[in-house]
DNA sequence: TGTGAATAGTTAGACGCTGAACTACTCTCG
DNA sequence: CGAGAGTAGTTCAGCGTCTAACTATTCACA
């Protein structure tokens, strides 16, 4: 009764092909809807969700150090300038305004996470360094995350890998 | 002078790329740190978050009619028994609290967009349905959307798209 | 048949984000 | 030197979402 994996081949479908015809049902024969591309963004779409939900749940726990605390911390670590940024090139990072950056910030800092030293250079600036408790916070979970990126993409060899990443490569770099 | 691009193939860098190498320069020989999966969602992520904004800037334009509305929409007119889903269903299917879709509905309802119905098979239950109106405001949208769609993924060949669908799908169907 | 468990939807309170003022500081150039 | 433009960060009101009650209705079964 239920036509799933007739041909079990290389190709079973997925969620988002059954989404994906029932589409195309829709729009029997309009050229306007082409399943390749809605396909290829509904899916990047969903593994990026997974991936992001996977992390929230990690963090579900621990209550007092969040998903966003996190963020903020890494986009603080992968700096060029590492150890040091400010506000707004934090919020540029992690991509929130200002606004939001101050109140990340002062969770932070009244964790005892990260340091705000007013500069002397510039006294409008505001340098925000991770404390050693905010180190240690960070490295405790690095790695946790990439050990669940790597069960994400378990389904893919290595060759597979690389050919994804030089076609979404082509991707990024026409909208870059 | 700038290393960029020295075998000008088909894999030229991308911003990715130039993250993923400063993390690398981090850990230099640690195991856990693999390039090809980092970069591989982050990719995802970045395209997905272009597609994203793509959408939210379209809708900015047309203020009494919000990219959360058109996703609502959507999701009623996509289900499997078309033109007709409860409350829960919508909820479930854009990813919000049923709390969030209450306040949606009030929106969309108010707008005249759809109409809410007490079954009289099971009194608990609401079937939202949408109106003249609402059906009109989805048609305007779609093709729109699909448009942005196709312009987003346009550095890619047919034959391109196919072959990252192949791959995306063996990543969702070890997830879903 | 009637009582307790389960289900659908709504409401209430708290939290985080945004956009728009606002403060403090620095730079430009007359 | 000093006035005006520009910049960095913070504060505040408004909005959308979430969690946690709460109401109304239906189901299971003794």
């Amino acid at each position: 009764m239920v036509p799933v994996a007739e041909k079990a081949g290389a190709d079973e479908k997925d969620g988002v092909d059954q989404h994906v015809a029932r589409w195309a049902a829709f729009w029997k024969d309009d050229p306007r809807f082409e399943p390749e591309i809605e396909g290829a963004l509904v899916r990047m779409n969903d593994i990026a969700t997974w991936a992001r939900r996977a992390d929230a749940v990690a963090f579900a726990g621990s209550d007092d150090f969040t998903l966003e605390d996190y963020k903020t911390l890494h986009a603080l670590m992968v700096q060029p300038h590492p150890m040091e940024a400010t506000p707004a090139q934090l919020a540029d990072a992690v991509h929130v305004t200002r606004a939001a950056m101050t109140s990340r910030l002062d969770r932070l800092a009244e964790s005892g996470l990260v340091t705000r030293t007013v500069d002397p250079a510039d006294r409008r600036r505001v340098l925000v360094r991770p404390t050693p408790s905010g180190r240690a916070a960070w490295d405790k979970h690095i790695f946790e995350g990439m050990a669940r990126d790597r069960q994400m993409l378990s389904a893919l060899s290595h060759d597979e890998l690389v050919q994804l990443n030089a076609l979404l490569r082509k991707v990024t770099k026409s909208i870059e």
